[in-house]
DNA sequence: CTCGCTGTTGCAAGAAGTTGCAACAAGAAT
DNA sequence: ATTCTTGTTGCAACTTCTTGCAACAGCGAG
């Protein structure tokens, strides 16, 4: 099951440089390595992508990059908040832009289909465990586990 | 960061052979991994421990596991809903009893605080997801990452 | 443009996690 | 109690991920 947002997609100029942007606002170097992880993530906007598929996306197009390298900026980006790590059922994790997603992802477990939610719409449990917890909720870009429409449809059919 | 439920704790017989009648249910054989892996579970109880982790109390206390063993018999256990793989952070995931566990929760990325809220408290929202996308929540014992109440205070008073 | 500081990289070694397979043992049948 | 079937285990080989470190290069200062 591949998770990509814009499989073959364009490069987007724009997204590429607000990321590169951050970087530097963050007082990270802009290296090459780290320019070719920029511009797969940039490519595959609203894509779910582990660290292999990206190193393997890298090597595919130019100079490859070393594995420790990639797991290592990965996680930087992540601190800076510009990348998320989403688990996807037990696979490895999967990286997944952050920036101008003002949104939630409702993920099925069966076929893959990612469903965006309006932050918004679930704002106010966020809101509810704050009053009663005092609990700050973080991670407001996360993914909520469970069976779409279609494959909950086909699974009250396989039960008749 | 450890997370445990109930460290040093007494074996608890009766949640034990829940465990083994839920294995035989499933028609499972109830092996001598088996057993170990489910005793280590059931008197931590409430906490979430890492596959590694795991593997070192059994080897601790008596004949240990192969590693390879411990990995597919806990994703068996999974696959019966005994255990859920929750992933705190961007540690290894941790395994956390399913069984009689009628809640959520709040975990702090800070201090690793868990706090516990009952399903029922977020029911309004998973019923929300289904009536406006058809989604099915079905990982209805998940984890919400976030600051706990005494770390946004400290936080607060760190901006100042 | 050149220099210098220091954050980053690639490499190598190791730890963690996965997979194929022959030997083994749980538990049903007799 | 004994036998038989077949799900499980431990081992070995492999892939993935992590970590320490010396060489390197981004980029600010001059
Ligand atoms: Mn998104
Ligand atoms: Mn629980
Ligand atoms: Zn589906
Ligand atoms: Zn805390």
């Amino acid at each position: 099951m591949t998770i990509v947002g814009n499989p073959m997609g364009q490069s987007t100029p724009e997204l590429e440089d607000a990321i590169h942007e951050k970087i530097r606002a963050a007082g990270l170097r802009l290296t090459m390595p780290r320019r070719a992880i920029c511009a797969v993530l940039a490519v595959n906007d609203e894509g779910f992508l582990t660290t292999q598929e990206i190193l393997g996306r890298i090597g595919e197009q130019g100079v490859p990059i070393d594995p420790s390298t990639a797991y290592r900026t990965l996680d930087d980006l992540a601190k800076i908040g510009l990348i998320h790590l989403v688990h996807l059922g037990s696979s490895p994790g999967r990286w997944h832009l952050t920036v101008e997603h003002d949104h939630q992802h409702l993920v099925c477990e069966i076929c893959g289909k990612t469903t965006l939610v309006p932050t918004a719409e679930i704002q106010p449990m966020f809101d509810q465990l704050r009053e009663r917890y005092g609990f700050q909720t973080r991670h407001h870009h996360f993914a909520i586990m469970g069976h779409c429409e279609t494959c909950s449809e086909s699974e009250e059919h396989d039960h008749a």
